[in-house]
DNA sequence: AAGCGTTTTAAACATACGTTTGGCTGGCAC
DNA sequence: GTGCCAGCCAAACGTATGTTTAAAACGCTT
């Protein structure tokens, strides 16, 4: 056929090492390396390394984001939904149900956080164009529960709620480990996040 | 004499380059280049690249954690204080009094960023054994104003709270951009980190 | 089985990087 | 003045990177 799983490979591969090491400091050659296929395949398939970021992202990010719109859709049409089933539902869906779903979800964030602290201006940009809608459907609906809150400060509170989520999820691993030194504590990571739903209601009431 | 000024020259184009680029980003001969030292001068002054990274965040930190130490511990003997009076301290002293403060600390939360994202593992070390006693102190002052809280909740929820301080200064750039391009408002990067105090108290009340 | 477009491969390419080297410079002690 | 040594400099070194090339292998249609 037209494409065999090389493309996968690649992809599965890259976002676990993106994910472990930041953009910069992952070659192609760990990349190709890890998934068993030739050094050559990546600018075949993808056209370049940048290209291939993309893709990483467009691959999560463009299920997720329509499963969130539709089930936005629905709650619209159902006339609004309150700031727990909001989060809750965004929670969920980001997360996923089983393990499998909230490791990769673990990874992703961390890919979330290397994209905006490093300096990918054309992943910014790709993200903002592409899912800008979903994220400002969510808004309306969030707006709706809250509001008393103008417009401008509730995109702050969500944007300062993401950033507690990404920084949070993305150092999951050290969290946990100092949890375990300075409070002799074995925390779960299902533990954790389970902490930050209310933190982020919380803080967007205000 | 002893020593010139390229160290500093050295650390002051580093900075600011770390913080836009990021530190695999950012090439030691754009540092010199941009310090107007020589190439070689990274290495004789300060070891490796690794080093340097290192001195631009001891540069930084140690003032600013010997200053927050001291007001702390005239806290503890003045018997506590209440939250926001704690994180209004912190957030004076991290954020400076006057413009020019405020865009240098702008800037270092944004390596902060970075250093948390990216696998620095050299330098989260090296931060946790050098300030981590100011943080622990800040923690157990805090613990008084919200005894309820289990420390270790609490703990989860400062880190909360850096995850969006963090996210949100080192993104500012693109935030304003946001906001002025969807809701037509020109905001100012003070609005914003004045937005911040409120969130983050909320938030650690839970 | 022959032909053809797609995919894979090994090898090379050009470049950028962090680091090291060996010599030059200038000011201070004697 | 002489010797000395920290600081500075241009140049080179070895290595790793993203990308490109040209040929080989494969799979499907005819």
């Amino acid at each position: 056929m037209s494409q065999s799983d090389t493309v996968e490979r690649i992809l599965d591969a890259a976002e676990v090492l993106f994910a472990q090491k930041g953009f910069a400091e992952t070659s192609l050659r760990a990349i190709t390396s890890k998934a068993g296929v030739n050094l050559a395949a990546v600018n075949y398939h993808f056209g370049s390394k940048e290209a291939l970021i993309q893709a990483v992202f467009e691959r999560y990010l463009t299920p997720f984001c329509q499963a969130l719109d539709a089930k936005l859709q629905e709650l619209e049409q159902a006339g609004g939904a309150d700031l727990e089933k909001l989060f809750g539902l965004a929670s969920r869906l980001a997360l996923g149900s089983h393990g499998d779903e909230a490791r990769r979800a673990m990874i992703f964030f961390r890919l979330a956080g290397q994209a905006y602290s490093q300096p990918q201006d054309h992943l910014r940009a790709y993200l903002r164009e592409h899912y800008g809608a979903v994220f400002r459907r969510f808004l309306g609906l969030l707006h709706d529960t809250v509001p008393d809150v103008p417009p401008l400060e509730l995109f702050l509170r969500v944007h300062f709620c993401l950033g507690a989520v990404i920084f949070t999820l993305s150092g999951m691993e050290s969290l946990r480990t100092i949890s375990k030194k300075d409070f002799n504590i074995d925390i779960t990571a299902a533990r954790i996040t389970q902490q930050l739903l209310p933190f982020v209601v919380g803080g967007i009431r205000g």
